[in-house]
This record gives structure tokens, C-alpha cells and sequence, in this order.
DNA sequence: GAGGCACGCGCC
DNA sequence: AAACGGCGCGTGCCTC
């Protein structure tokens, strides 16, 4: 294309480019913006088309609604990284029921669900459009002319170069999706890119929205543990102090923080540790390793979720607007940072700074037990189905059979806890030492517990085996979704095997489950847009969501929220059910 | 002073 | 030495 097409300002214009392109299979659609911020920022141009027919439409010119028709009905919309997209069109005005409704491809996502795992060959794992346009169209694009952008505040300061960058972007978009499709035909990885598509309106929609919080209670809860920190680190200098150095003033000047330092200084208490891990330390039971334990539990609060935590919150809202990675973890799982809001202490005031204003709620639900759900159904164990669709109690069952005696959560708790970490550590991959380290017994009584406890399951034994195994021989593991991970990299470079393993044991696991909450979030959000309710998605933490909502209509969210994790959780899952625990209340809470 | 790595630890 | 999967962040410490 050597002609610059000309900037489209009117409504009917845009619809008879639309009418041109309505037999497309699929259309690429991109923004230009003035910065990432949807609160904030500009959206200068939307450029939208096919390989061989580009749109640039003036954002500014059009209202909202004469530029929902760039949302077609049935068309897909194929765009790189679209949860950008998609916030930015929100941000604009565009009607949200559209948005939500719309079919959407990724087509960054979609490169990496194909290469999972096996990206060091090319581009050692980079998925930016440029790189995708050069594999897979031949084109160059030139990311520089990009900053321009955020120093405009219209389109007609765009020159020629931007002009041509804005349709070459849009233009290559479709050229790169045109490539992938026959490889996600052909690689029976439709299912997830579809999926991964779908879920793209709420990530859009929780970075959009943020999450609430109450910065002056969060204050008050880290200059509480600040003051704490103050007297553990008092406690540790009396522990400390016939070794200590002191400096001009007498006082201890050891800098706890410092692993070597600590190593040097327990050393002269006479503990030889080679590690100041909180396990390491509390082996010791020596006074001056408990006193360090204790001065990093606020250590960890005064740093971590400290004030630079509160940096984040928005300027304009009030909340915070973290970035969510939909394939953050190789396994499938997402994750989140600038903060991270997966990572809140739990079972602490933490969650409960998160609140939204006046009458509203947060509705918190999470699946329960998902992991040992999912690893019934793949293992199809017919003890495990059983007590889960008895809604039985599954540590106390396979405590009672292992060791032939009743156990409940009140009767002989302490072999419900044994049985309860071996359930847990079997989906990690773990061996007997993990096991020891885990209930405090020796090698050899943890490899028997393991014994008795695989010939009692040993559908569990085969199918986490045979994981494991599959996974060495086809150079992946897959989910119940079909999503794959590629081993073939970390074999070639010489990954243990006994870690590949174990990855290759959890990965199917931890992967269906990120697969059913990924479903589950994307028919929630559509089903608050379509029945237009003041609700929307603010957080996940993997298997919990998190919506805020008018106290009006709670009772409706509460009730579309468990209903559509339920049956998310049952495309994947049909041999025993699959429950969901809810919560309504004022703040964030299980 | 910036960048990268290891460690330790918060969550699931 | 550790021996349990997946993340992101703060800190120390090293290199450039």
C-alpha cells in the first residue's frame, strides 16, 4: 500500500468501509493513544481491516455510538494484546454490552499458547506485533514512530510517518492471524485461544475499573507493623548482642536484611546454617534465629506492602489499576503486578483495607478444593469421586483408610493433617523428603506413608506417573482444556528430570484449574453487561474472583457468579462436582 | 547509577 | 544443599 488512506471523520463513511468488508472472515482492529492510561489517556485513532483494505477512523470525530459499528455482530476482531484495546474503547464511551459481546482473538496470546514453553529458539520468547509481523508477514514495523503519539492531542498533528505506521500496524495484525490460524486448526489448541479470547473483556475490565481500597486504614495497619518491627528489631539486638558490633553511638549495627551478614553473625552464636529460611531458622529453636523470624513476618509487611504499595493508587480514581498478564505462568495461570494483587496476606486486616464506597459490595467467591477435584477427575480414583460427590470430607476418608482408624476433623485430627498434606503435596509433584519437611517425620516414615498411601490409590500413582511420563515422551503436558506445555527446550538444555517431572505432574493440575476460572470470568462479565448491571469484575487470585457491585442487585450477582463457575468448572470437570464458596460483604473477605 | 541475579517470602 | 508446582516484589550484592 503506497497511498496514505485518508482519515475517516463521518459516521456514514465508516459504515459503508464496514459494508466493503463485511464478507471478511475476521477483522484486525488497533488503537492509537496518547499514553496506556484509559483513565487518563487518548484515543487518537482506530485503525481497523484486512491484509489488503485499512480504516483509519478519527476517535475524536465520531461520537460512541457511530463508532460501535466498528464492533460487527458476527465478525471476529483479531488484535494484538486486545485487553489494551478493549479498556481503551471502554475508556472511550463505546457501549460496554457491545465490547462484552464482541468475538475476540488475541493474537499475542495466541502466540504464546502455540509456543508455550518452546520459545527460546526464536526471538527468545517476545511476542510484541513487531516480532510477529516479521516471522509471519515479512514487515517491518518501525516501534519508534509509536512515542510521537503521547505528545498529541489530535490527529491532525499526525504526519505522513505516523499515517503509514497506524495502517501498517492494523494491516499486519490480520497478516500475523492469518498465519496462526492454520496452526491453531491444526494443533488442537482452538479450544484455549478461543478461550483466552473470550476472557480478554475482563481483564480489560478489572484494569479498567481498579481495585478499591481504603488508603488511610491501609496506613494505619503498616504504621502498626512498623512499630512492631521496631521492638522484634530491639529483640534481635539483645539476641545478638555478644557478637554484635557496635557503632560511635553503642548501638548494634548488624543489618538483618543481609543474609550473608546473619549467616556470619549465628555463626558466632554457633548455628552453621547455609540458609536463613524461616524453616531453617525454626529447626534450630536457638532464641536468636526465633527473634529474626519474628522481625521478618513485619519486616515483610513494612516492605512489601508497605507505603510504596499505596503508590499505585490512581490519582484520578482513588484505586488501584494493576496489569494483569492472561498467560502470566507457563502452566496457564495469570498474573498480576504494579501491584500484585494475588500475593495479599490472607488472614490478616490486609483484605479487609480493600472496600468500595457508600452502599456497595464485593462478592468473593472461590472454587473449593479444585486442585483435588481436578485430579480426581483426571485420575478417575474411585474413592476420590466418590467422597466428592458424597461431599464427604477427603482428607478424613483417606486418613481413616490409610490408617484403619476413624478420623474426622475433631477424631484423630493429627492423621487427617498427614493425609491433608500428602493430597496437597501429590499435585506439586512431591517426593518423601518434601513430605518429611512437610509433617516433621523422618525419610523413611514419610517414603512408607507414601507407600501405603499409593497402594491404597492407585489410580492417583498411575495417572500422576503416567503424567509425568507422557510428558518426557511427547515433549508436553497438556491441561483438560487442551492447553499445552512445551518441555522440549528444558530437556535440550539439560533441565533435571526429576524437576521436569514434577512440573509435568502439576502442570495439568494447576492449569485446568486457571482454564475453568478463565471460562467462568468471561461469562460472568458478559452476563452483567448483557443484563446491564451495576457489576464488574475487580480481582482474581487464580481460583477466587472478586466483583464489586450495587447493593441493589447483589443478590442477582451472587447468584450468576457461583452459577457460571459452577458450570465452567463443569466443561472440564464432569465426574464430580464442582462447588463454590460465596461471600457477600462490605469489604474483601472469604 | 543502572541492570541482573539470588534469596526469602507473600499468595494460590 | 536441597530434595514441592506457579507467580511478583523488596533487599542485598555484584558487575559494568
Amino acid at each position: 500500500m503506497s497511498d496514505i488512506p485518508k482519515v475517516i471523520d463521518d459516521a456514514s463513511e465508516l459504515r459503508a468501509f464496514m459494508a466493503g468488508v463485511a464478507d471478511a472472515p475476521f477483522l484486525a482492529l488497533d488503537t492509537e493513544t496518547t499514553g496506556l492510561d484509559p483513565l487518563v489517556d487518548k484515543v487518537l485513532l482506530i485503525q481497523i481491516g484486512t491484509a489488503s483494505r485499512q480504516a483509519l477512523v478519527d476517535a475524536q470525530a465520531l461520537t460512541p455510538e457511530e463508532l460501535t459499528v466498528l464492533i460487527p455482530d458476527e465478525q471476529t476482531l483479531v488484535m494484538h494484546n486486545a485487553s489494551f484495546d478493549l479498556k481503551m474503547l471502554a475508556g472511550l464511551g463505546l457501549p460496554i454490552a457491545k465490547l462484552a459481546n464482541a468475538s475476540v482473538v488475541d493474537t499475542m496470546l495466541t502466540e504464546q499458547v502455540l509456543r508455550n514453553g518452546r520459545q527460546s529458539e526464536l526471538s527468545n520468547g517476545r511476542v510484541g506485533l513487531n516480532i510477529l509481523a516479521e516471522r509471519y508477514a515479512g514487515m517491518t514495523l518501525d516501534k519508534s514512530v509509536r512515542g510521537a503519539f503521547t505528545a498529541m492531542n489530535h490527529i491532525s498533528e499526525m504526519g505522513e510517518a505516523e499515517l503509514r505506521y497506524a495502517q501498517r500496524d492494523v494491516e499486519a495484525t490480520w497478516k500475523v492471524f492469518a498465519t496462526q490460524l492454520p496452526m491453531i486448526k491444526s494443533s488442537g489448541l482452538l479450544r484455549t485461544i478461543a478461550l483466552e479470547g473470550r476472557a480478554c473483556w475482563s481483564w480489560a475490565e478489572m484494569e479498567r475499573r481498579g481495585f478499591p481500597i481504603d488508603s488511610e486504614a491501609w496506613k494505619a495497619l503498616v504504621t502498626s507493623a512498623s512499630d512492631t518491627r521496631k521492638e522484634k528489631r530491639a529483640a534481635l539486638d539483645e539476641a545478638f548482642s555478644e557478637v554484635a558490633p557496635r557503632d560511635l553511638f553503642g548501638q548494634c549495627s548488624i543489618n538483618y536484611d543481609s543474609d550473608q551478614e546473619v549467616l556470619r553473625y549465628l555463626g558466632m552464636l554457633g548455628l552453621e546454617l547455609q540458609s536463613t529460611r524461616e524453616q531453617k531458622l525454626k529447626d534450630t529453636g536457638h532464641p536468636a534465629a526465633l527473634a529474626l523470624i519474628a522481625y521478618r513476618t513485619y519486616q515483610k509487611i513494612v516492605s512489601t506492602y508497605g507505603e510504596s504499595f499505596l503508590e499505585h493508587v490512581h490519582a484520578q480514581s482513588g484505586r488501584l489499576h494493576p496489569r494483569f498478564k492472561p498467560i502470566g505462568a507457563k502452566t496457564g495461570r495469570a498474573s498480576s503486578s504494579e501491584p500484585n494483587l494475588q500475593n495479599i496476606p490472607n488472614g490478616s486486616e490486609f483484605r479487609g483495607c480493600f472496600r468500595p464506597s457508600g452502599d456497595r459490595k464485593l462478592v468473593t467467591a472461590d472454587y473449593s478444593g479444585a486442585e483435588l477435584r481436578i485430579l480426581a477427575e483426571a485420575s478417575a480414583d474411585p474413592v476420590f469421586i466418590q467422597t466428592f460427590c458424597e461431599g464427604g470430607d477427603l482428607h478424613s476418608i483417606v486418613a481413616s483408610q490409610m490408617f484403619q482408624t476413624s478420623v474426622s476433623k475433631s477424631e484423630n485430627p493429627e492423621l487427617r493433617s498427614r493425609a491433608k498434606a500428602i493430597n496437597f503435596g501429590l499435585v506439586y509433584g512431591m517426593g518423601a523428603a518434601g513430605l518429611a519437611a512437610q509433617i516433621g517425620s523422618s525419610v523413611d516414615d514419610a517414603n512408607r506413608l507414601l507407600d501405603r498411601y499409593f497402594r491404597q490409590y492407585p489410580a492417583i500413582r498411575g495417572y500422576l506417573d503416567n503424567s509425568a511420563r507422557a510428558a518426557i515422551r511427547n515433549g508436553y503436558a497438556e491441561t483438560l482444556a487442551g492447553r499445552k506445555y512445551w518441555f522440549i527446550d528444558r530437556l535440550r538444555k539439560g533441565d533435571d528430570e526429576h524437576s521436569l517431572a514434577r512440573m509435568a505432574k502439576n502442570m495439568p493440575i494447576q492449569g485446568t484449574n486457571a482454564d475453568m476460572a478463565k471460562l467462568a470470568m468471561a461469562r460472568i462479565s458478559r452476563a452483567f453487561a448483557n443484563r446491564h448491571l451495576d457489576a464488574f469484575l475487580v480481582n482474581m487470585v487464580h481460583d477466587e474472583l472478586v466483583v464489586e457491585c450495587a447493593g441493589a442487585c447483589v443478590d442477582e450477582v451472587r447468584e450468576i457468579v457461583v452459577g457460571e463457575m459452577r458450570s465452567a468448572g463443569a466443561e472440564f470437570v464432569t465426574k464430580v462436582p464442582i462447588e463454590v464458596e460465596v461471600n457477600v460483604g462490605d469489604y474483601w473477605s472469604h
